[in-house]
DNA sequence: AAAGGACACAACCGCACGGGG
DNA sequence: CCCCCGTGCGGTTGTGTCCTT
């Protein structure tokens, strides 16, 4: 291998950098980068590490905030039409992720190249058809208007879900940090113990990143009233700047994409 | 209720590329 | 040129959660 020096500027720690962490990120850590960022701006991501206090490389570092922690990373469920674009795109692009997600504003090539691969290959392969191929674009077109045509039969959307439905949520706070809060692997804060529990707020930690907390709190208190139909976590699973209509229009109609495989394809 | 498998997704890894010295 | 460094990309892995038996 002969460009090994090169990748080890990131992934191989020296001696003094052996207590470099890895794994999930912790919400002390998401709030360092955050206000480092916030500060200092984005880019040179090595030195931000050390400079932020991070023991994390900057690989790392750039990933996290880029994938996730960026205010602009729009979460929740791809909607139909974002499905639709992502498939045709890459039946143009092939697996150029990052390419295709420049196509769909807030969504990262991760989370796209995770949705390929987890939802659409299956989906392929059930129908033995190859990735790249023109029979692609027919397969989902067909599957798209079939879905349409079941949606618009069948007004009991079942959704929110029924285990969801009478949930009630207290006032957010405006100090509340809410998208720190996740629902990725390990993360350090438990799901509420019933919908409408959430877990203390001293357990986040103090507003500390000024300005850019505050604006980013301020948008998710904008959506709050669609956003809280979802119950208790699932706020937190939800990115605060889904929009209201694409949630209520889209993925409420709509579902999801794959989810009539059952139904129309095997 | 418990165990095991499947799934989803965050995070990591290896590599390539471009710019600056 | 060559080397180093920062950055970006695509593939892969690890792990928590959900679902099924």
């Amino acid at each position: 291998m002969a460009n090994v020096s090169k990748s080890e500027n990131y992934s191989k720690p020296s001696e003094e950098e052996s207590e470099l962490r890895r794994g999930p990120w912790t919400i002390e850590e998401d709030t360092l980068l955050i206000h480092y960022i916030a500060g200092h701006g984005e880019g040179q991501w090595n030195i931000l590490a050390k400079q932020a206090g991070l023991k994390r490389t900057g690989k790392s570092c750039r990933l996290r905030w880029l994938n996730y922690l960026k205010p602009d990373v729009k979460r929740g469920n791809l909607t139909l039409q974002e499905q639709l674009l992502i498939l045709e795109l890459h039946s143009k692009l092939g697996n150029r992720w990052s390419k295709i997600a420049q196509h769909l504003p807030g969504r990262t090539d991760n989370e796209i190249k995770n949705y390929w691969r987890t939802r659409v290959q299956k989906q392929l392969r059930h129908l033995k058809v190859e990735a790249n191929s023109s029979r692609v674009l027919d397969a989902i077109h067909d599957l798209s208007v079939l879905e349409a045509m079941d949606q618009s039969s069948n007004p009991s959307l079942n959704f929110p879900p029924s285990s969801l439905h009478n949930t009630t949520l207290p006032n957010m706070s405006e100090t509340a940090i809410l998208p720190f809060n996740d629902n990725r692997g390990g993360s350090p804060l438990p799901p509420p113990s019933s919908a409408n529990q959430w877990p203390e707020i001293s357990e986040y930690p103090p507003n500390s990143c000024g300005e850019f907390v505050e604006a980013w709190s301020f948008n998710m208190l904008q959506k709050q009233e669609p956003v809280c139909a979802l119950g208790a976590w699932e706020v937190a699973d939800c990115d605060a700047h889904m929009a209201a209509p694409d949630w209520l229009l889209e993925d409420a109609m709509v579902g999801n994409l794959w989810s009539l495989e059952d139904h129309h394809l095997v």
